[in-house]
DNA sequence: GTCTATAGGTGGATAGAC
DNA sequence: GTCTATCCACCTATAGAC
């Protein structure tokens, strides 16, 4: 086994584990024996066990932000963008079930100990790049234009993240078992918040009429 | 200092410290220093850290939870239900601080070492009942019909959440500095929230044209 | 690069005085 | 009920052999 097969074996078990117990439930031995590696070799890789959690939430973040703006980069309308970030946000979370946990972990942590920037910048990026496409679907005259453009980008973004988050409850209330909703579940919520949320901004054709129900029959 | 005093106060400093900091990086030390008391008192009382961590969350999900069915016992008119439930989230989040990241938490250790079945309840029972109400609009024609009520509802209870999890970065995200949005302006995104729902859920009056915009001007 | 052995420190929990 | 003293387990990190 060359250098790069042991620190990345140490990357891949201690990000599974991090995600799931969190960074101080963690023991070095624990991520040892699940990389088949010496404990002792996160030190030697990384230098402490901090140093090992900064490395990992380092590649994650790095390589699915380079992904997002890849998707955003050739600017399409702006439904067809915002249908566009939906599917990426939940195709990552699919393929990748550790991310959502790990992203949860640092959103309540933030500002603590660890990972600090590498979220920032991961959110700031894409955020900013989200609330222009709204902001220039209003002008269109695509999206109603009496929400304020940040209050909507977060709750765009807000769909999937938590229902990944809240995964295994979100299983009890789905009765997809205690494992969670499975693979189909989970791609059939992120065409539903992707729905969701453009039925959400869409202008009305007769605005003031249908946000007001029929009343006294 | 009576005995009511004193479990009160290592309650609420640990509900505070947990929610900060997470259960395994929190001290039994610093839960004592914080409430002014002899951490040995913390096993007097609660048996060990872990009973400590069940009594809080019990305490805390109760209270929610009686506040939630209380409002919705009175069955509104299905948008008036949505409006109420989101309002209820965004008060008690605005109100309870520490609420929303115990929750965090909960939802990604769900099944691990802690509380179980106190969020497990709490969710199930708001749940049904909400599925119901947007199951009811639909029939009633108020609601669109082409959404799965399930899905429809854990979108609807998603957005006021993951706003105050993602506190810290929506703090940033939204300018108002590191310690995140003011009072104002979390109660202004509940307001939002109820209005993104409710356009998400709305009945168009005529359907199919919306969803598509107009194609090669 | 990888392993063993161990130092150094801390945390949860208990016994027992008051 | 509250405090002091202490035990034991365990965890991170390092030194040093191979």
């Amino acid at each position: 086994m060359n250098d790069q097969d042991t620190s990345d074996s140490i990357l891949d078990a201690a990000e599974e584990l991090f995600a799931k117990q969190g960074f101080a439930a963690t023991t070095t031995k624990q991520i040892g024996s699940a990389a088949g590696v010496n404990p002792a070799l996160i030190h030697y890789y990384f230098g402490n066990k901090e140093g090992l959690y900064r490395s990992l939430l380092g590649r994650l973040f790095e390589s699915i932000m380079a992904r997002g703006a890849e998707q955003l980069a050739t600017s399409p309308p702006p439904d067809a963008a915002v249908r566009a970030l939906i599917g990426i946000q939940s195709d990552t979370m699919v393929a990748h079930p550790s991310f959502p946990r790990l992203l949860a972990r640092e959103l309540v942590d933030h500002g603590m100990t660890h990972a600090g920037d590498s979220l920032s910048r991961l959110s700031e990026t894409l955020f900013r790049r989200l609330c222009e496409l709204i902001r220039g679907g209003q002008e269109a005259g695509l999206f109603r234009r009496d929400m304020d453009p940040r209050f909507a980008a977060v709750s765009v973004v807000s769909l999937v993240p938590y229902f990944h988050i809240a995964r295994p409850v979100v299983g009890i209330l789905l009765e997809s078992g205690p494992e969670g909703p499975d693979e189909e579940a989970m791609r059939a919520y992120g065409r539903h918040a992707a729905e969701f949320a453009l039925a959400a901004l869409a202008a009305r054709p007769d605005a003031r009429a249908t946000t007001e129900p029929a009343e006294s029959g």
